[in-house]
DNA sequence: GCTGAAACAGACTGGACAGTCTGTTTGTAA
DNA sequence: TTACAAACAGACTGTCCAGTCTGTTTCAGC
């Protein structure tokens, strides 16, 4: 086997993420992304197969990592017996780390997938609900044990849980209407305290994860 | 004064305004615009300096039209004479009008703007600000006058009116994700339920608005 | 050290695109 | 009815861009 290229392939992914993100799918040509990758023409084209099959890449990277904090937020709050409070715990993990979220990425890659009618058409959209379909059935499973035994009424449980994915991509946007990445936090702090309140769960008394 | 070019405009705003929402600005280009509205080149240069000053006259027709939304939300709910209840009447307004947005389009406007950084660095973002900050404060005096008196604890008041926003942006990036356009009644009826029960207001008490 | 295939490099191409330019039509006012 | 300016129409241009193609380098296995 010749000289690895994933280390390659990863800048190509990693430049592309950026700039995709900040500038828009069709607004990045691949000329940039190489320039900020520091490759070549001839690379991009060995690994991808267009620049389509590159949002596609870039869609499935990000679909595994963002899967990967959902697992991260299930598993630092496994340890909160009650259920209720393990819903303002999880919600409350990612909260503690919507400054460093905002810090990381200026937008949501979904948001840029989303935008652009070409790239629904290719399928990359069904790689998003992959992923909204996986936040709900986890929060779904939380809410429903959290629920169970209680008066509270939460209405569909699925649309309750489906709103934490639309709190995320509404505060991504917040942010960059406003230019002040704080939203994420303060908005993901709205969240909690709302279906705290639903829940019946003190604020004081909710756990808090480590 | 010759032929009257407003209509004109109107059209390349019309045919410019659904294909930006769908496929984004950067992919769409001036050629399809023209062939949509049906009219030509000369003409678009005629109205509009570039494709930027398009973008820009498109999202101040927009703002100016979701303004009215704002204030027709509040004008119809103005005769609900408890303060708790009328943010309650508030958002029910726009949730019974959920399926009614989905079926006008497909997706926001703001969406659109906001992922381009082009737009953001031409001032484009400003008008979404601004909108932003309208309907901040007009929810945020319906929030304090219902906090006002009630032992409820609704955190920063500014942050929970910022929710509304939140919740249709993320709305919209959900029904898009999903393909389902039902999403956005779904979530909005979230958002009322759970502010609903932060200020203690029963559903079946909830004043609504005709 | 030779071979073969993967991993690159970069010149090149055909098309699409924003914007220009030269006209032509339209309506109004003198 | 002519003069004039706004409102168009559409051919044209230079640039940028996705994708191609022809090489060259790298390295494992023999």
């Amino acid at each position: 086997m010749p000289k690895d290229g994933s280390t390659n392939r990863a800048r190509i992914l990693d430049a592309a993420e950026q700039l995709v993100i900040d500038h828009g799918y069709a607004a990045t040509s691949v000329d940039r992304v190489l320039e900020a990758a520091g490759t070549s023409k001839g690379a991009f084209f060995h690994h991808f197969d267009s620049k389509l099959a590159l949002a596609r890449a870039l869609t499935e990277r990000y679909v595994a990592a963002d899967l990967d904090q959902l697992n991260a937020g299930l598993d630092a709050t496994a340890d909160v017996a009650d259920p209720a409070e393990r819903v303002i715990a999880f919600l409350r993990y990612y909260e503690d780390r919507g400054d460093e979220i905002m810090g990381a990425q200026s937008n949501c890659l979904y948001v840029a997938v989303l935008t652009e009618r070409q790239l629904l058409d290719a399928g990359t959209a069904d790689l998003v609900r992959g992923a909204v379909q996986a936040w709900r059935a986890e929060i779904a499973r939380l809410l429903s044990a959290a629920a169970d035994g209680r008066a509270t009424d939460l209405g569909d449980v699925e649309d309750l849980a489906d709103h934490v994915f639309t709190t995320f991509e509404g505060a991504f946007l917040l942010c960059r209407a406003t230019g002040s990445p704080q939203h994420m936090r303060a908005q993901l702090g709205v969240l909690r305290r709302l279906v705290g309140a639903a829940l019946g769960v003190d604020d004081r008394d909710a756990a808090r994860s480590t």
